[in-house]
DNA sequence: CGCATCTTTGAAACTTATCAATCAGAGTGG
DNA sequence: CCACTCTGATTGATAAGTTTCAAAGATGCG
């Protein structure tokens, strides 16, 4: 069953047998979202949660025509966790930013898998523990720090050998900042010589200096 | 024993069974705490997680003299879990801001319960959750709203009965603002009549106008 | 009652947002 | 292969919001 392997994939699930994977996948239903659709509103329920076979998705919340980037996910990866978990309804927006291949999974089936195997739980809970861990650097990001230093610790969350392809837009999203502000610190970390750009790809040429602004 | 009532006071534990119990409090070690005594810092490996037995805590982080309180507990409460659970270090400082009574449980006892009793383990996701949730909505309070409407929602979160004891600088520091900004901003509350002031109290005259503001 | 602490208020400075215009690059159709 | 258009990035000028610094005013505690 292809479905099967798409979820022993990701590694909160990997450790289940075959019978539990079946058991989530016969509740479960898959959808395809084109960039763009919305996947979740904090008007709904959160009757479940759901995985990220394929794409990418922001989390995100809005006030005011202004919008706040909680998180990027991007395959394999699972999200709308913990609002199912309550069963209240979600904090924040679902939104896809690339085509992208969601599995559903019911509240039901999740919760059982989670009574039936402690190890699942830990798993699951050391995950929660990480997202935690995620949001209170996002709230020291956005709080504590200025635009220069968000955009320089930014590059150096997302570089990888030295490079990353940037998009102003997003990363503005991301850090709560505008698109002309991370365009100027940008101009002012290539005048610092702490990095190069060309079309959306950025270089780091001074990773001591990036880390000393961050 | 007087301990395992103040463990029972915590609606995560109370399921625990007396021998359960008796096995965390034989592993554990309580603590009295002044008021601006820390509790552990960003440096220190979690190596276990702490209940408030009795005050009141404030977990935050710190930049460049800045400061950002991430979230504040009162009695019952326990906190360090999420840290405790992946063995890494605290994200933040904790800090007594009144006398406390605290008692610190070794990582190996609270995950061995942990892994005993599904249905703590459950009750331990929710409260995840809820932290979770929490924290979203101070990223949405931080990076969204302006200064008048983050007082304004402090005010509505903290007010019991249309009443508040209001610490200006404590406000702050959760809100991301300086005291002088908030206390500009509960001028301009007044002066709108939305609220009332007497020392350190608020009364709220105008829910509806202050929800607007939001 | 007096001292220390916290709050309020004012003026100036600073950071970031906003608005507007220009520029660069990718893809499209003639 | 070259305009042409569309989108995203850059830059500049200006505005808005918040912080900073300083001083004066309240408040509470010993």
């Amino acid at each position: 069953m292809q479905g099967r392997e798409a979820l022993k994939k990701i590694p909160l699930l990997s450790p289940l047998t075959d019978a539990q994977l079946s058991k989530i996948l016969s509740a479960s239903l898959e959808k395809l979202y084109n960039a763009g659709s919305v996947i979740f509103t904090p008007e709904d329920r959160a009757e479940g949660f759901y995985i990220l076979k394929e794409g990418k998705v922001k989390i995100f919340k809005t006030q005011r025509g202004k919008e706040q980037i909680i998180r990027i996910f991007s395959e394999p990866a699972f999200f709308g966790e913990a609002a199912s978990f309550t069963g209240c309804k979600f904090p924040a927006w679902a939104e896809a930013i690339e085509k992208s291949k969601i599995i559903f999974i019911p509240r039901k089936a999740f919760i059982s898998i989670l009574k039936e195997d402690p190890d699942i739980s830990l798993k699951f809970m050391s995950v929660m523990a990480n997202r935690l861990l995620y949001l209170t650097n996002l709230i020291e990001s956005l709080s504590l720090k200025s635009a220069l230093s968000k955009v320089a610790s930014y590059i150096l969350r997302n570089q990888k050998n030295g490079k990353l392809i940037f998009k102003t837009n997003l990363a503005a999203l991301e850090l709560g900042l505008t698109k002309e502000t991370v365009s100027r610190m940008l101009s002012k970390l290539k005048s610092l010589e702490a990095i190069e750009k060309e079309g959306n790809t950025i270089k780091v040429k001074n990773f001591q200096l990036l880390r000393e602004l961050e």
